[in-house]
DNA sequence: TTGTAAGCGTTATCAT
DNA sequence: ATGATAACGCTTACAA
């Protein structure tokens, strides 16, 4: 491996003289300066970015964990988040938690090991916490990004949940849906916490019933959930006319399990969700979603990140937590039925 | 920091005890290590990666360096090649080039600075091979994914591109079609180029006639060929029956710029392409397609790189490069119509 | 403008 | 079974 030791040697200089051009440090004459470029050029030379990190404490690396790659959401989100760290010449580690604490475990501690700068998280769910709690222990910079984590303050990007369920609610019941049902993540999640509130909000607000057994709690990231929807549509007495789900791939797989009793959508049964489906679904706009800024939560969320890395450089004062309500938006289209 | 000396030092040992305790190397009394272990805890003390890795000179990261994150085909692959590194002990940090190939200098760059102890790459084209040099050059293990570099060997994992372009055309004649254009990758990039040919061979076979007019060559991620695609189609005389995409992220614009004409996917024009499309294409299984292995894809190609990085280490042999051909499967669906 | 010495946190080597 | 020392490749602080 060649070394600035041996670019020194062949040119003559001391190493650090070879350092001082290598990150136009320092005054240095232009003669020196160009021959030492190009014994760099000749040897082939590439810094080892680990012996520089050591020393300078810091890595450039930052780090984004989701919790499902195969979902839109998050690979819209990967984006964001890359564009806004690359702007900044920070580089972006990606890690896929799979909804799974162990695996987040896993993942922070190689976070922990490699020092890296700083971290944006979907946690997995409020069990994420000692997770965060390591990060914080060692000072290491992190932001949440669609889920909160009650017991660890921090900043934020969170999607409106409230409000879109909102939406989702008025747009089906306007349509006459009175039975409407809940595909929901589990209560360990802040995110499905609020949407299941929020829809029973909406039942209620309308004098509508809001029976438990039309609530059907499932991972966010139900790889082979078809199964449990179907048993569980076959246990509802009167059918729902409508089901809203709480992400897009747990609507995926409801929309699925309706067409598996021979039943349509929506003309059997309406299916709307939370979260758009990206450039795929771009081939049959079908399905009528609350879309989520995406991009903006991984771009945002990296500008939080960065700014906190920049604050703890330059010593600032502690801020309070940043907390970002990212708005959905309604967009209809023909998954849900006009009843009237 | 904690470092291993001040877990040394409160434990009464040297740091190469420490060490020793951290890495389960060498004889250690069970009361040392056991003392050293529980003052690991208590100081909540993490291994710095990066000192490690500068004396080991290895990182234990192996890098997955894709052409477009949105789409699905890559995504399944990086579960695939995470799924083979993890099981082996091995980090793997991703980066999208975006059929770029100065960000994929840029990657190349932080690759070899970072010391990465190999790459998987989907190379974004012929283009790519001063990039792969540069690898080879700082002798750092790479496998290519889906494409090859004319100019370079290398272990491989190919699509049978020649053969799934057959499958595809041979249904579509089948089902009568005659008139059938190509949408496709830039012939800088091998699997364009095989799929081209073989979709004129095809035609050949069959006495068709096959005018270079009804060729149109994108990019592989097409973000918004939509107009594009839109035009060339109202260049076509007769317009063709039916049209072969080179991949699905092409096919889903050639469904839409189709449409956005008022024309219907499959009465009026028939549309099929290379590559699935994962979970969000199960909400309407439509597009029929040639689907790619993607998930062995990077799992072989990860079995290839660690077994490669195995051998260096072993100072084995050079073995002559290793070649994949993953094949491809007909999936029929809906996008084909009958003509008969 | 350039160079010297020390140190970042770890492990290999050689001693004891 | 344990320790002292040097080294990995780089940068900071200080000196010339």
């Amino acid at each position: 491996m060649v070394t600035i030791y041996d670019i020194a040697k062949k040119a003559n200089v001391s190493a650090m003289t070879v350092s001082r051009v290598i990150n136009n440090k320092g005054r240095i004459s232009e003669k020196t300066r160009s021959k030492v470029k190009r014994i760099m050029e000749e040897l082939n030379y590439v810094p080892n970015e680990m012996a520089r990190s050591l020393v300078l404490r810091e890595t450039q690396v930052l780090f984004l964990l989701v919790t499902d790659i195969t979902n839109p959401f998050f690979t819209t989100l990967a984006r964001g988040a890359e564009d806004a760290a690359n702007k900044l010449g920070y580089r972006v580690l990606f890690g896929n938690s799979d909804e799974s604490l162990e695996k987040e475990r896993e993942y922070i501690d190689t976070i922990l090991k490699s020092r890296v700068d700083g971290v944006l998280v979907a946690p997995a769910g409020d069990g994420s916490l000692p997770h965060l709690e390591s990060l914080r222990a060692h000072s290491v910079p992190f932001v949440l990004l669609d889920r909160e984590v009650p017991g660890i303050g921090s900043d934020v990007v969170l999607g409106d949940s409230r409000e879109g369920t909102r939406m989702l609610m008025e747009h089906m019941m306007g349509l006459g849906h009175k039975e409407i049902a809940l595909v929901n993540g589990t209560p360990d999640v802040s995110s499905a916490r609020l949407r299941a509130t929020a829809y029973k909000e909406a039942l209620k607000l309308n004098d509508l019933p809001a029976p438990a057994e039309r609530i059907l709690e499932l991972g966010y990231a139900p790889r082979s959930s078809l199964a449990r929807i179907g048993e569980w549509l076959d246990g509802l007495q009167p059918l729902p006319t409508a089901i809203l789900c709480g992400n897009n791939m747990m609507a995926i797989q409801t929309i699925q399990a309706i067409r598996k009793k021979g039943l349509r959508v929506p003309e059997d049964i309406s299916v709307c969700c939370f979260d758009d489906l990206g450039p795929v679904g771009e081939i049959d706009p079908f399905l009528t979603v609350a879309a989520q800024q995406a991009y903006q939560f991984g771009y945002k969320g990296m500008q939080l990140l960065t700014g906190r890395i920049a604050d703890k450089e330059n010593e600032d004062g502690e801020d309070a937590w940043t907390r970002i309500l990212l708005p959905a938006e309604l967009v209809v289209r023909r998954s849900v039925a006009d009843l009237h």
